[in-house]
DNA sequence: TATAAATGTTCGACTCTCCGGAACAGCCTG
DNA sequence: CAGGCTGTTCCGGAGAGTCGAACATTTATA
């Protein structure tokens, strides 16, 4: 847990939200390796857990902890609160029914980057994850994508706090090479990503915005690198290229539509 | 919030996880809507809300605190992390191209019923939602369906826990009323919900086994109470029952298929 | 069957830390 | 410029979390 400035937490919460990255992380565990895995004492632990599984959190399945089904309802109404859901889900959906590869949309916050939109099975595995958050920024399609229309500050400041730890070998590592990726992909319009993130794995991004020019998040398209060539990247990124137009193109739609409202009854 | 017995539960937590339902209750929350909700002086709201976010749980944007995208991060290893979660998913998909209705799949957990699979816009829309909680078994046709399978001594249990409250003026509110409503349901073998959660919705729902008995959880079609004649009830018990055919026969797959494994590396 | 090693749970006392209140810096709107 | 609001910091007191040990249960090992 690469927690980096502490002032100002609580720490009663800090230790009862580590122990569900801890869970994630382990992919479920037993009390004796969260006791482990957090130096506490072992009522302390069972103290959070109790805790945790109160609101819904935490289960216990055959003397294993496991997240709960709450973070399935939590998630679905993260995604459905935001405004452009419909439209980044229709989008998906075409570009995948488009593309031989697998589509997604994916946002930043607080620095990393979360599929919200796309195959489950993939974009947010545990297995790809280092720690209990998702994705770091300058590992992905996506997060380049997006923090490419970002002021520099603002990339500055995600370096700064999540730093640039290598997935891969052929993970970005140094400001200056990042800097410079994020040059190349302003220029050409989409970022790629060839096996930084995850091994063998291919992927482009491309950033959405609203009218007004406010990054929305990055649509993207992914799969295994041995099936790249220059003509089937020629055809994604143009592939590509078209959701990135439907897409901006409902959010125009979805904005002039004063009539034909869903919100009231 | 209507939480029970607050023995041994760490009040530190439990008010950061208040916030969290508070947040969700309120669609997104201002400061001080926070602090009147939850009688907490500001500056411990903001403590709490520091630390939520810190973790992801929380984000801050145009003066109003939405719960993070790391739900949604959560919420899909959640989901993947189910062994049927293949299996539920594709006979969702299939269940939904056959009807002309709403198909989703909900497991019970803590007493309360989460859709797991199926269109994000109703299942879990915090719109229909009494607190923060997923919805009440007795009050759904999915949870109807899955505590019928249980033993009585676990119904209590429930009841026990969450009560039976009204969520309109056709749901079930007296123990009476609730283990006939679960007899009809064994009998007729699945379980029928006219407005019972919501006004002039209808929805079927059946449980679905493992071949040692156990609950997994439920399928559903549902839609608006309108178009309901005994025709279409008929056909629709009908494609219900298919699914939950297809279902458990997609289990017995799953689990005769001693290769092929992919948690090894 | 007995032994050992897990987990789940309770209890009390020390001490850490969370809570409240007040005060101040920004940012809007009137 | 006053009057809302939010976001933030500070400090003292009191309340609450942490620890450690002990016991009840269950599962595994000899």
């Amino acid at each position: 847990m690469n927690r980096h400035d502490p002032s100002g937490v609580l720490k009663t919460t800090a230790a009862s939200l580590a122990l569900v990255d801890h869970i994630l992380e382990l992919e479920g565990a037993t009390m004796s390796e969260l006791v482990e895995a957090t130096d506490l004492a072992k009522s302390t632990v069972h103290a959070h857990l109790k805790t945790l599984a109160e609101y819904g959190y935490v289960v216990n399945i055959d003397n294993e902890y496991q997240l709960g089904a709450k973070f399935c309802h939590l998630g679905d109404y993260v995604r459905t609160r935001k405004d452009y859901y419909r439209v980044a889900q229709e989008t998906v959906s075409w570009l995948d029914s488009e593309s031989s590869m697998d589509a997604d949309f994916a946002v930043e916050e607080h620095g990393r980057i979360v599929s919200l939109y796309g195959d489950l099975e993939f974009a947010n595995s545990p297995r790809f994850l280092i720690d209990g958050s998702p994705f770091h920024v300058h590992t992905t399609s996506s997060g380049k994508a997006i923090i490419a229309e970002y002021p520099e500050t603002r990339v500055r400041d995600i370096i700064d706090r999540w730093g640039l730890p290598a997935a891969t070998d052929a993970s970005i590592t140094t400001e200056d090479e990042l800097f410079a990726e994020l040059a190349t992909v302003r220029e050409q319009g989409y970022a790629e990503n060839s096996g930084e993130a995850v091994e063998g794995f291919w992927a482009i991004g491309k950033a959405v915005k609203s009218p007004r020019g406010e990054v929305y998040g990055s649509l993207n398209l992914s799969g295994p690198a041995y099936v790249i060539d220059e003509e089937t990247r020629a055809t994604q990124a143009e592939l590509l290229e078209r959701a990135a137009e439907r897409f901006e193109q409902g959010i125009a739609e979805l904005y002039q539509t004063p009539a034909g409202e869903t919100d009231e009854e």
